[in-house]
DNA sequence: GCAGTTTTTGACCTTGAAGTACAATAACAT
DNA sequence: ATGTTATTGTACTTCAAGGTCAAAAACTGC
């Protein structure tokens, strides 16, 4: 059968994410790519395409994680104010060391000009979009919002809210005040 | 004396920012540049001292510009809330062909690791954050705003908020659900 | 253990970005 | 007209990014 890959393509990718997350897709380059995954140069471009596929692999892994993330909050029992409050806390990465959401810094770099990477993007939003939407009508339902707001620009909102603040984490600032800015929203809800 | 420069240093500084709106810091060649502004690589190097020189000096410039829109709006006459609509519809770069804006752009793509640019996209986000700390407080004393808000959080809201909607609108979208989203957040202050 | 197969590795190649040097050229003062 | 100084853009250097490849390594079946 052949000689058997020395490691996880999973793990690979997860590294690869974590490396393009600190770095930009610009910013990190194959040999950096291979010494974080532990691997040969050689061994990263049998494995995944090339430096392209590999970015675009590891932000469809990120998108996964976020939504399944997401998902899971969503279905946990108990008022949802707090949950929406967790989530946009961990989607703009507030407390996580300026890194922001890979998503958003690939969306900023690269933009239009790769209709690709844009699109993996675009998908992402929609969806995180999609989850606020449900989460604030499930609120109205329960009598925990206002009903007065129309969910789905309110759901635009957060999205606007949370991406912006995910770049603010990232040019650096104080948690609190982050934290302040989605209680603020939420609460206003 | 010799011989006088050929070409405006400012104007080849707006069309340098112009290309970076477009392409991104890494995404420009000094080549690209230098045909842009209509001039030789080594007229370029001759006049800014690197591409990173330029692309600081372009985000200043860039800062100073909207800076000045800002106030231009803050002194005029009339309610304050359409004035605040429509500076977040500049800043965000709503309808204008997905550029976004060059500092989230530069702030997503570099980050902390340039700690340079890092600093202007943080000193000109302050700054856009003060304007709209003064406009909401004007407008709650002039009663077109409820008082029940802290101006402080209001305004942090709103950056966030103009600066998510900015990735948004470079990743595509239209230009309805955006502006809906600005009269929202600023009919509910 | 040998054939056949697949993976790994690091050296190697190609390309173009970033920046430099300089000869030619242009504008000024006198 | 002439000397002087600054500007210009081509040609060149350097360097590394992105990717390829032949040879060695690790496995399976016979």
């Amino acid at each position: 059968m052949g000689r058997p890959m020395q490691f996880e393509t999973d793990t690979a990718v997860d590294k690869a994410m974590e490396l393009f997350w600190r770095q930009g897709y610009a910013g990190t380059t194959p040999q950096e790519l291979a010494s974080e995954l532990g691997i040969g140069k050689g061994s990263l471009y049998n494995t995944f395409e090339s430096k392209h596929a590999l970015f675009m692999r590891a932000l469809r892994r990120y998108s996964e994680r976020r939504l399944e993330h997401l998902t899971d909050l969503f279905l946990a029992p108990g008022p949802i104010g707090p949950r929406l409050k967790e989530a946009m806390i961990v989607l703009a990465g507030v407390g996580e060391h300026q890194r922001g959401c890979v998503m958003v810094n690939a969306a900023a770099e690269l933009g239009p000009a790769d209709v690709d990477v844009n699109r993996i993007a675009d998908d992402l939003f929609t969806q995180i979009e999609a989850v606020f939407r449900q989460a604030i009508a499930q609120g109205q339902k329960s009598g925990e919002f206002a009903v007065d707001r129309v969910a789905d620009t309110a759901a635009s909102q957060l999205l606007a809210c949370v991406i912006g603040l995910s770049v603010l984490v990232k040019a650096g600032g104080p948690s609190e005040r982050f934290r302040g800015v989605i209680d603020g929203i939420v609460d206003g809800l």
